[in-house]
DNA sequence: TAAAAAATACCTTAATTCAGGTAGAAAATA
DNA sequence: TATTTTCTACCTGAATTAAGGTATTTTTTA
């Protein structure tokens, strides 16, 4: 018997899952947490097969939350749960301990598939996850910032002023600092981030997730 | 009896409502509807008592599918479902004729007491989202854009564009036009939002959910 | 079909930004 | 303490953007 545990505050969610696991005569459900705190808890008592992880909890994030799991616990199989479909949050789940990654938008078939592939010791990525993940690994070598670039403080300071739609000039007075000043961090930030325009700096900068 | 039609392209929400009503004596689903086109077809059929619209769907925006609806149907009542929470959203859905807002982070309880409210005439709000929309009216005096400005097709292109770090130049060489016609764009969205930069254009379009 | 809205193209001037610099003071670090 | 990093300020010329126009064609809508 395989048994899951359902870690996600969206009763929906732990439904809709029911649903489709409903009939599966070797699969069964055996609690549902609705936060971290709750699902650390349950694990303490119980070990289940397959723990199927939201990764936007109320209390925590997924990714702590599969961390924390995985220091006391490398019996259970964990495969996230999302509804984006972010190629470097993916990447770090899968380096976290997860098993497997399914998205939202899945359906009865793929549960099932994603369950018995992690079972039998496999990794498993819903098709669009799996397309991501080769989109980013192939997106690396074209994209010269594979190590992303350190910012120092006043240059985060300027990139987020410049992101809130602020110019050089507001900037400058909002940090009672010369608009020379300001010019020259905008310039290194640009360096840095291999942008040459304004623009195209706060999109590679949000790309990044400088922002 | 109340006949419901889910239109929402995730088997795991249409699943989740299925559990949660599943034992209501009075209230059944009619029919699950994965897009905007099939639920078009398939209430030229039937006319469910509720429809229960999810927001995000694969090939129409719930908005819009929303006042397709109410052009030939009157009688069916409408509750938004979607997982985010945005006041502005949430109005434009009520002017357009929803009766209620469901988040789908409801529970069983709270979807039953929408269904019914609505079915007495009602407007069903959950309660996180009316609180969103009594901020929303208490931040207007704040915000100048009470009215989100409507963008044409080409607006929404150039904005889209903008938003992808391309200068005037590279967009009038993507969409084979002059870059006298983007700059007039530009201007034009500029003054539909209010904004004296492109930069400050781009924060306040992604401020009001305009990319 | 007539009127209105949207899309297109073009112009000008002023302001802002970009992309090179240089360079000194302050702060952090080895 | 010595060195490095960060922060600061300034300059210049080229490029881009902003903000104000005008005006014709195409598309939508009443």
């Amino acid at each position: 018997m395989i048994n899951l545990l359902i870690i996600d505050d969206h009763p929906l969610v732990a439904g809709g899952i029911e649903m489709m696991i409903r009939g599966v005569e070797n699969i069964a459900i055996k609690g549902i947490a609705k936060n971290g705190a709750d699902a650390l808890s349950f694990l303490e008592k119980i070990k289940p097969e397959i723990i199927l992880l939201d990764i936007n909890l109320p209390d925590t994030d997924g990714l702590q939350l599969c961390k924390k799991i995985r220091v006391t616990n490398l019996y259970s199989k964990i495969i996230a749960l999302t509804s984006a479909n972010d190629a470097s949050i993916i990447i770090q789940l899968l380096q976290t301990g997860a098993n497997g990654y399914l998205l939202k938008n899945m359906d009865q078939y793929e549960l099932i598939e994603a369950i018995d592939k992690v079972m039998q010791g496999d990794i498993y990525l819903s098709k669009s996850a799996n397309q991501k993940v080769q989109e980013y690994y192939s997106s690396v070598s074209t994209n010269p910032l594979d190590t992303l670039p350190t910012l120092t403080r006043r240059e985060k300071e300027v990139l987020r002023l410049l992101a809130d739609g602020m110019n050089g000039p507001q900037i400058s007075e909002k940090l009672f600092l010369s608009h020379f000043t300001i010019e020259t961090h905008r310039k290194h930030i640009m360096q840095k981030l291999n942008a040459n325009s304004t623009q195209q700096l706060l999109k590679t900068a949000r790309d990044n997730k400088l922002i």
